[in-house]
DNA sequence: CTGTTAGCGCATTCAC
DNA sequence: GTGAATGCGCTAACAG
């Protein structure tokens, strides 16, 4: 059983090639006649339509878009910011008839190669830090891009909100009233270090969202009255809840435990939250509690929390990466104040 | 600036175009020399590598593998059980050097169009109905094909459990010592029908895993001395936590309301045991309830439910997809006991 | 190790 | 409304 092609659809139907093609590309451009002749040698042949790889090297566009996800693709997929996003992205490409690749980025050397042999019109990456090298190599594509949070490369665009704002707002929430605030950190770069340390010794990051969001609680910490070296941060290699809740019991534990953590995430901070009901505290009075999302496990558990929709900027993205608009690189949020934190 | 082309590129350098191909596809059947002549004359040019579009057509394949996924793609990322299988495929296709492209199906008309442009070389269905118009036009391609979970058709691979066996087996556990035994459903068909029936009144489910689960439920009904027509079936519309909750609210707020609740999923399962919470019941001395999957959450909650690895399912439908092996049918499950059911 | 030939399957011209 | 020619950018198959 070999491919059919549209020739041979053509010959079988009495017409020429083009008729053939613009039966499925302009219908409207062949008579009633032709196009059924057509169809039927199609049914006949077991001509399902066009082959898309010659479609695209002919039109000279492949009508995708390729998303890039940092790390296992499986921590994507877990991670439900990730996923609210891929699913904004998803509403616009099924709108536009776009496909969507998900290009993993494995950590080997050859995600590059998987980067430049995709077949894709334009690039989606999400989050990632600034030495990543698969940025010079979207880059030199010359493809629309956009990079979703940071970090921010010449030639592509960028959405997302501002970072340090919200952080230093829902930092205060966090640190209202609090003598010894802490942090629960993403990733700082992408060698994932894991550990905890006073704020003023931790290494520069290379995430920018992770390096907004710190300068962000170091804002609002020291708004507080509280100097930035007395700020114990806990930096975790991955963003999930587990490991949140093994580091907030580090700190609970330890000589001078916080009265207060502002985590970077809504799992995290669910994370902390156990910890905090293991080690008997009380929360907001033992210990005030922030996230950063507003996931629905915000809403169960009271958290304040970031609100942002990672829903409308992965549509932002889709639609940057279509080169429909450029990206509008501040999206909105707001502080929704629940009852993890001290009014 | 227009389009760089392997011949601009092999003329720059002064070899042949076929030498600078083998410099991108067989680099140790090029010599260093004219290798790096070619590399130079790329990077002067801007050349980023050969295009996809163009390679796909020649060489007949796209590297490619269509996941294609029912409804809302923000349904699949939004449910867990979705996200592990995605991740299975994610991981072989990422060893494999392949790409993987989702399909969203909107229940559109233009659906089919989707999928026959698509540029795959084997798709991969997540579960669906017996009457989704995808399937034939899947069937139409001629490529590798599989489905996970169901339905089973002609000239596709099929990759699942025994949901029957799997649901009689927790269901045994969930309806242990019951005396009024519920069911807590998967939609039924794609027409999303949302409402409590007895279990002997039900409609025919259109959706193969449901419809063997349901077989399943029935039969550790029956073995536990209740007919079906006195199982009431609470049909959800969708998969998720919340409808769940209010449809086990609806149940446990009835005359005779339910002793033992089998759900599908363990959100589902989730759902129920938050209802009963809030209905005042113990579980399991008032209200057994099961879950599926043995998801992070069924070990939070202590839920007793059917283990299977949809990770291992998806990697499974990914190698087939990719035409390495037929896939297995029967998948591994196992029961999951723990305190959500009746010792 | 390198080059020549010959298309892959289709859609954009531009005629008629 | 239909058709003939042309080439998108690349690589398999063979020579040399």
């Amino acid at each position: 059983m070999k491919r059919v092609t549209l020739a041979q659809v053509a010959e079988l139907a009495g017409v020429s090639v083009m008729t053939a093609s613009y039966t499925y590309n302009r219908p409207g451009r062949v008579s009633d006649q032709a196009r059924s002749k057509v169809l039927a040698a199609a049914a006949q042949l077991g001509y399902a339509g066009p082959d898309a790889s010659a479609r695209s090297l002919r039109r000279g566009s492949t009508r995708t878009v390729g998303v890039v996800l940092g790390e296992h693709l499986s921590y994507a997929f877990d991670d439900p910011e990730a996923v609210s996003f891929m699913a904004g992205i998803a509403d616009v490409c099924a709108d536009r008839g776009f496909g969507m690749t998900i290009l993993p980025i494995t950590g080997a050397a050859d995600d590059i190669q998987r980067i430049t042999d995709a077949a894709v019109d334009g690039f989606i990456v999400w989050t990632t830090s600034d030495d990543d090298p698969i940025l010079p190599a979207i880059q030199a594509l010359k493809r629309p891009a956009v990079i979703h949070g940071g970090p921010s490369v010449r030639g592509m665009g960028l959405v997302t909100i501002d970072n340090r704002a919200a952080a230093a707002a829902v930092g205060a929430a966090a640190f209202k009233d609090a003598r010894r605030p802490a942090v629960v950190s993403f990733p700082l770069s992408r060698d994932r270090f894991s550990g905890v340390l006073p704020g003023a010794d931790l290494p520069e990051p290379l995430f920018p969202v992770t390096r907004e969001r710190l300068a962000g609680y170091r804002q609002a910490a020291e708004a507080a009255g509280i100097a930035w070296r007395d700020v114990p941060v806990a930096v975790c290699a991955h963003n999930d809840a587990a490991e949140a809740e093994r580091m907030a019991a580090t700190l609970l534990t330890s000589a001078d435990p916080p009265d207060a953590i502002a985590a970077m995430g809504d799992q995290q901070a669910a994370g902390v939250i156990r910890a905090a009901r293991t080690a008997g505290r009380a929360i907001p009075g033992d210990l005030a509690v922030t996230g950063w999302d507003d996931a629905a496990v915000a809403a169960q558990l009271g958290l304040t929390t970031v609100a942002q929709s990672l829903r409308e900027q992965g549509a932002a993205c889709a639609q940057a990466a279509l080169g429909e608009k450029p990206p509008s690189r501040t999206a909105p949020w707001s502080i929704v104040h629940r009852t993890s934190t001290r009014p």
